[in-house]
DNA sequence: AGCACGCCGACT
DNA sequence: GTCGGCGTGCTC
């Protein structure tokens, strides 16, 4: 420790260098000089030099690091910001230790409106005077009538609601008639009205409602599990939280994954309270995203609806915190900061000590095993609301149904997709498999075509003639001739896609509407939303669809629900596979039954006896659901007190397997350490050719970092980066 | 993350 | 002779 330091430290008048986090990869606040004269408090937003560029940073708590006198730099500008507040730096901190991320990073993600730290600047607007013009057009007469309520109007504002152009304001100025004023900047929504429309619930809804609104009443960390089937009314039961929240002049955040984020959702919002949400997610213009973070920071936004970024919004007086659909992947961030919004916000909800319901009809293992356990509690909506009643599910065994040479589709599928177009109804036949054939192979020679770079097979896309690899997005046109033997012609697709199921319909229904949807459609989400809206309006009889046709629209004249490879995805090694095919397919055959038709959903299956396809058919999970965790609990996560280290990339499976013996040689006692393949990799890793990623179950995060660290620092040079990821329930910590 | 420095290949 | 590739290292 130099004499220079002490002497800065030991200056009268408090503080000479403050911890300031910067937006970083380091693993400490670095120490800024506070300018003379000044004071500044932890959670200040504030602008420091960092080499040669100027950041924000946030003043941060604690006692700043000592450092060379010579490198210390100071605070140039204090934004005029209101601070992040104490439970929004514990937030982080807790964050960035859970995740081992750089605080930095996790700061970075709650100042992610680079213009929103310094107030909104007023809005110029013009105000009637007592003065009136030498001549009174009838232009002039219809301004000063729209403007006679005494209120402030923009000069377009005015002009549009006149009828007018905006010279026509501005001769008014001039002749000072309207003086210019300055009006605080509008607010991004208008306020929510909690009883602008009470939802008619039924006594189930009623009561879990009533339950929710208590919790938010009384305050404090509540978690609650809502859990029912599609159609039962979640939505407007947490709604009656969210209404408590807003009444008692409280914030609220509303999380929803990605793709429920729709207009639909923000229309029903609008019904039950009168405005809308504001919005936030990555799509935002600029503007609009630094006026919400502001309004949020200020506290007048009151509700915000958004993805999983949301979470980091730095709310003023956050009374409730809703995770809908909480068992989406797409919570998970898989880049940079690895974390998954729903087990992120269960912790904000402990620090901020807020009530906070996680809602799904197809729960997350985690969350139905913390509901058992007792640490949520669980409020179940059994019935479907009004006449949206269940379609009748049937498993269809393909070894005693078996679809005609060369096709996909069982005679009782198609027998059942012509009696529905012969009522003209629609039929849904879902494969999770975009292109037209998953492999494909030279009948000669039998080389596969495979991915250059990552070794997966190429999909074929017969529509563009193409070879895709889903996996990193590698493509390249099909070939005439084989690249391995060169025979001409011979090249053979095996298995289906959805385009060639497409192709099958067409040939056994020649004269039926199809449509074809899937995430790679061109067109876009533009087109998609077309497309959708002509289904909704009956112009198809089949649609042919992946995934996204799980979620959102409903269709009114959907009765038949085929799934045409219920048994895709179980085997692929993914832990969570069989929960995952479990919520998929309950939320596919979901999507029929909701129109007062009587509706089937027909499941083609060659494991009729697995789990998941009882517990679909039973329409019970809660058998499945038991095994599942306990399947969960031996084969991934460690008894809590251990860790395991888990190394994925298909590329790096070698290094992974050398630095996973490392690792358990090394690691203390008790220490459990697996690899998990590919499944479970991110895609950012399996992209680059030399990444791996270290996934680690435990709770030992912050011994592991350290010791991580020092054992990489020893070990073998690598090219790429490492991650480090706890993946394991957050609530264990609390 | 940015951004500099630095050391080897093909060019106006 | 330089322009520019990206490997390595630093930022209070």
């Amino acid at each position: 420790m130099g004499k220079d330091s002490q002497q800065l430290l030991d200056l009268p008048g408090g503080e000479v260098s403050v911890p300031v986090l910067v937006p970083t990869p380091l693993d400490r606040a670095f120490s800024y000089a506070v300018p003379q004269g000044q004071h500044v408090a932890p959670g200040q937003i504030v602008q420091i030099p960092l080499g040669p560029r100027k950041v924000a940073g946030v003043v941060w708590d604690g006692e700043a690091d000592i450092v060379d006198p010579k490198k210390l730099r100071p605070i140039e500008l204090v934004f005029d910001c209101p601070p992040l507040d104490k439970s929004m730096r514990s937030f982080i901190d807790w964050v960035s230790r859970y995740t081992l991320s750089p605080p930095g990073y996790v700061a970075r993600m709650a100042l992610r409106a680079p213009a929103a730290f310094e107030p909104e600047p007023p809005v110029q607007a013009l105000r009637l005077t007592d003065m009136r013009p030498e001549r009174l057009t009838t232009a002039r007469e219809r301004v000063i009538e729209q403007a006679s309520d005494g209120f402030a109007w923009t000069k377009s504002g005015l002009a549009h609601a006149a009828g007018v152009s905006a010279s026509v304001v501005d001769g008014l100025v001039t002749q000072g008639v309207f003086e210019p004023v300055q009006m605080p900047p509008p607010p991004v929504v208008a306020p929510p009205d909690p009883d602008y429309a009470r939802a008619e619930l039924s006594r189930d809804q009623a009561a879990a409602g009533a339950l929710l609104r208590e919790d938010v009443e009384a305050g404090g960390f509540k978690p609650t599990l809502l859990d029912g089937v599609t159609g039962s009314g979640k939505t407007e039961v947490y709604f009656e939280a969210v209404a408590e929240a807003v009444r008692q002049g409280r914030q609220v955040l509303i999380l929803l994954p990605e793709i429920a984020l729709t207009s639909a959702f923000l229309d029903r919002f609008h019904g039950r309270f009168g405005s809308k949400p504001a919005e936030w997610h990555s799509e935002m213009a600029p503007r609009m995203r630094e006026k919400v973070w502001r309004q949020v920071i200020t506290g007048e936004v009151k509700v915000v609806a958004g993805a999983r970024s949301a979470l980091f919004l730095p709310f003023k007086d956050l009374g409730l915190i809703i995770v809908d659909e909480e068992h989406d992947p797409a919570y998970k961030q898989e880049d940079r900061t690895f974390y998954n919004a729903r087990d992120m916000a269960v912790v904000r909800a402990h620090i901020a000590q807020v009530p906070i319901v996680l809602a799904s009809a197809t729960p997350s293992i985690e969350s139905r095993v913390n509901a058992q356990s007792g640490r949520y509690e669980h409020l179940k909506l059994h019935a479907r609301f009004a006449e949206a009643a269940l379609p009748d599910l049937r498993l269809v065994d393909m070894r005693t149904h078996p679809p005609k040479r060369g096709g996909f589709l069982s005679p009782v599928l198609l027998d059942a997709i012509g009696k529905t177009l012969g009522r003209e109804e629609q039929s849904l036949l879902f494969l999770n498999r975009r292109g037209y054939a998953p492999l494909t192979l030279c009948r000669v020679c039998g080389h596969r075509f495979q991915c250059p770079d990552c070794s997966s097979w190429l999909v074929e896309h017969r529509f563009r003639n193409q070879l895709q690899c889903h996996h990193c997005g590698h493509g390249e046109p099909v070939p005439q001739a084989c690249p391995e033997c060169g025979t001409l012609d011979h090249l053979v697709a095996c298995g289906p896609g959805i385009e060639r199921i497409a192709e099958e319909v067409d040939s056994h229904f020649p004269e039926a509407r199809t449509i074809v949807l899937s995430s790679d459609m061109a067109g876009g989400t533009k087109r998609l939303r077309i497309e959708l809206e002509a289904i909704a309006k009956g112009e198809a009889d089949i649609i042919i669809g992946t995934q996204l046709v799980a979620k959102g629209h409903n269709f009114p004249k959907m009765t038949l629900v085929g799934v045409v490879d219920a048994d895709l995805g179980l085997a692929n090694g993914d832990p969570r596979a069989a929960e995952r095919t479990y919520q998929l397919l309950s939320q596919v055959t979901g999507r029929a039954g909701r129109t007062g038709l009587k509706s089937h959903g027909l499941i083609q299956t060659y494991q009729p006896a697995h789990p998941v396809m009882q517990a679909i058919v039973s329409g019970d999970p809660e058998a499945f659901y038991e095994r599942e965790a306990d399947e969960r609990r031996r084969a991934i996560l460690p008894p809590f007190g251990r860790l395991a280290a888990v190394i994925v990339s298909a590329a790096t499976r070698p290094e992974a397997e050398q630095h996973a013996r490392g690792l358990r040689n090394a690691a203390p006692t008790g220490t459990a350490i697996s690899i998990l393949g590919p499944a479970e990799a991110p895609l950012a890793l399996i992209r680059g050719r030399y990444r791996f990623r270290l996934l680690v179950h435990g709770d030992k995060s912050a011994d592991l970092q350290s010791y991580l660290r020092a054992m990489l620092a020893a070990g073998p040079k690598m090219r790429g980066s490492v991650q480090v990821q706890v993946d394991i329930d957050p609530q264990s910590f609390l």
